[in-house]
RNA sequence: CGGGGCAUAGCGCAGCCUGGCUAGCGCACCUGCUUUGGGAGCAGGGGGUCCCAGGUUCAAAUCCUGGUGCCCCGACCA
């Protein structure tokens, strides 16, 4: 390609709404520009990129024996309604109607299309397991999209679905996944972990996510730093502290009076005391009812765990103006004594002695308070959010740590949550009719190579893994205009198609200064440079991107060595 | 959905507070000449629904009201 008869429309300042790098270089660099709110238009260099991106994925998921298909994105509301997820996917589904006021929405994931199809093809276990996949656009109406292509409303995905008889194949499968992930993030060259993840409200078995480690990641990873143990920090298991049941505090219940002090921070400062000795009572709101969740003053709610003990499929932190109506206890100062609620306490609680709670009346708390002896706990478990430092649950001797990651992938094991709902069912040996177990599996294309650039950039711009640039090498001639120069330029153009290795010209009249940025900025890993006193010497300039090495080398018997060259980069 | 902010040329911004002259700057773009190893110089030029609608006024980019779009923080989220 030529940069004369391409468009690369590079830019020098970042666009204002832009906030993370990948954004900011996939905007400048002239791969993507945005349309409307989470809605990108991707340029021809972009999508360069994506296409590598797929294709690894592709090679990948063949070789696990993958299908490939291409799913409708509008899909009918019927097998919404008869997953039950029309009513409760939310606002998110973006829902339209057609001609005739037939409802429709725009998927946002194709597990009912795919049971759909598999249901009507599939009758019988010899025809199992199967996987399908496909690469395609999905929209969901996310509340605020942000980071450009890396959460948008609309954005590329590979999503897999896998049929199987039993759990055991299902679980086969999943495993061949995870290497087949694996696989992909290494070959894009980017550093990732696979972590446990929550299987939230899809009620599967297990589930693991790949996520790339980088400091604009909106996940937290916990991991352990001396055994294998990696989890999203959502799902981060935490053990009871092992300075649990000590207390300074004497046993007698009484009553304090704290004026105004409402935070942690306040009552400990004011009565003198550590976070470890208070309990915090925080309320949240279930699809029933209000309900209290109790922790240690240092410690704070992971509401995914809390979700999960109390087994209940909404929970909304309640705001102070509903607290304060349904207990008529100023925000502050609620305790779990008297408070008529429900309390679900970290496990670590029934363990704790003689402890500060709010008082349940303005500018009170209660000192000396005990588990049982003073209030009833409806059920306890571990509902904390790890902490950095806290003892590993897996190993003996490990702390865990915490980074920041993209998500990158995420697997996991449905069940027979959308065979049994949409009737997904194939005869057994035995002539027995029964819903098939399924596990789904996707990666965000986009989020993908945004995640690569969040990896793999300095200031003058992106760097690209070589699997995933668009070109693996540009040639940059000091003066196009220069004959000699130009004779060089196309000779070297022409030979590495020949071997074809993907090369950028650029041609353009500009000044070198020009394209250097250019080139910089769009992160070609190889240049090759071609000025006239260097010709005259029979060498080209040979510069890697990535480290700014720059040698020269005989021209043009150099060309039969760029792959070598490549090859390590 | 709550809080905050922004909207002026393709991009980045000034002007607005305190209404008034042809709405301005940098980059980008077009023409010509010079230049060619890290975003060139000179000269000339094109490009505006100052987000939209209404109001106040002799006069509105500027003040007022309403709307829309976008961004940030939070809540939410496979």
């Amino acid at each position: 390609m030529r940069v004369s008869q391409s468009f690369i429309p590079t830019h020098k300042e970042s666009p204002t709404d832009a906030e993370v790098i990948s954004h900011k270089l996939m905007v400048r660099a002239g791969m993507i520009r945005k349309l409307a709110a989470g809605i990108y238009s991707v340029l021809p260099l972009g999508l360069k990129v994506l296409r590598k991106v797929e294709n690894i994925i592709r090679e990948e998921m063949n070789r696990i024996g993958g299908l490939e298909t291409f799913l409708p994105s509008i899909q009918p509301a019927e097998l919404w309604q008869e997953s039950g997820r029309w009513d409760f996917y939310g606002k998110e589904l973006l829902r339209i109607k057609d001609r005739h006021g037939r409802e429709f929405c725009y998927g946002p994931t194709h597990e009912e299309v795919i049971t759909d199809l598999v249901r009507k093809e599939i009758k019988s276990y010899k025809q199992l397991p199967l996987m399908f996949y496909q690469i395609q656009t999905k929209f969901r109406d996310e509340v605020r999209p942000r980071f450009g292509i890396m959460r948008g409303r609309e954005f590329m995905m590979k999503d897999a679905y896998s049929f199987h008889t039993d759990e055991n194949c299902a679980k086969e499968t999943y495993e061949k996944t995870k290497v087949a992930y694996s696989n992909v993030f290494k070959r894009c060259g980017l550093d990732f972990r696979m972590v446990e993840a929550d299987s939230g409200t899809i009620g599967g078995s297990f589930s693991h996510e790949f996520s790339v480690l980088a400091e604009s990641g909106e996940d937290a990873i916990g991991y352990c730093e001396s055994c294998s143990y990696a989890s999203n920090l959502e799902k981060t298991e935490s053990q009871v502290p092992l300075d649990i049941g000590e207390s300074e505090l004497s046993a007698e219940l009484e009553k304090v009076d704290t004026p105004n002090k409402k935070t942690i921070t306040e009552v400990t400062d004011f009565l003198e005391v550590s976070p470890k000795n208070l309990v915090k009572t925080i309320i949240f709101q279930t699809e029933k009812e209000l309900v209290a969740a109790l922790v240690r003053g240092d410690h704070e709610i992971n509401p995914v765990k809390l979700k999960n003990l109390i087994d209940c499929s909404v929970l909304e932190s309640a705001s102070p103006e509903v607290i304060e109506k349904t207990t008529n206890i100023p925000c502050g100062f609620i305790g779990p004594s008297g408070l008529g609620l429900k309390v679900y306490a970290d496990l670590s609680i029934p363990l704790m002695k003689n402890f500060i709670v709010g008082g349940n009346e303005k500018d009170t708390h209660l000192r000396g308070v005990q588990p049982d002896r003073d209030f009833k706990i409806e059920k306890s478990g571990d509902i904390r959010l790890a902490k950095e430092n806290d003892p590993c649950p897996k190993c003996s001797d490990g702390k865990i740590q915490i980074k920041r990651g993209i998500e990158v992938g995420h697997i996991f094991i449905l069940g027979k949550k959308y065979s049994s709902a949409l009737k997904a069912n194939y005869l057994d040996p035995n002539g027995k009719s029964l819903p098939m177990e399924m596990g789904c599996y996707g990666i965000g294309v986009g989020r993908t190579a945004a995640a690569a650039i969040e990896q793999n950039h300095d200031e003058k711009g992106i760097i690209w893994p070589t699997p995933l640039a668009p070109f693996q090498v540009i040639i940059l001639p000091v003066n196009y205009a220069d004959e000699q120069t130009k004779e060089a330029s196309d000779l070297a153009y022409q030979k590495l198609w020949d071997k074809g290795i993907e090369t950028l010209l650029d041609d353009r009249k500009d000044r070198i200064g020009v394209k250097f940025k250019d080139a910089d900025l769009i992160g070609v890993p190889l240049q090759l440079i071609f000025g006239p006193k260097n010709l005259k010497e029979n060498q080209v300039e040979v510069k890697i991107r990535k480290t700014g090495e720059s040698q020269l080398h005989p021209f043009p018997e150099i060309l039969d060595r760029i792959e070598e060259i490549l090859a390590p980069l």
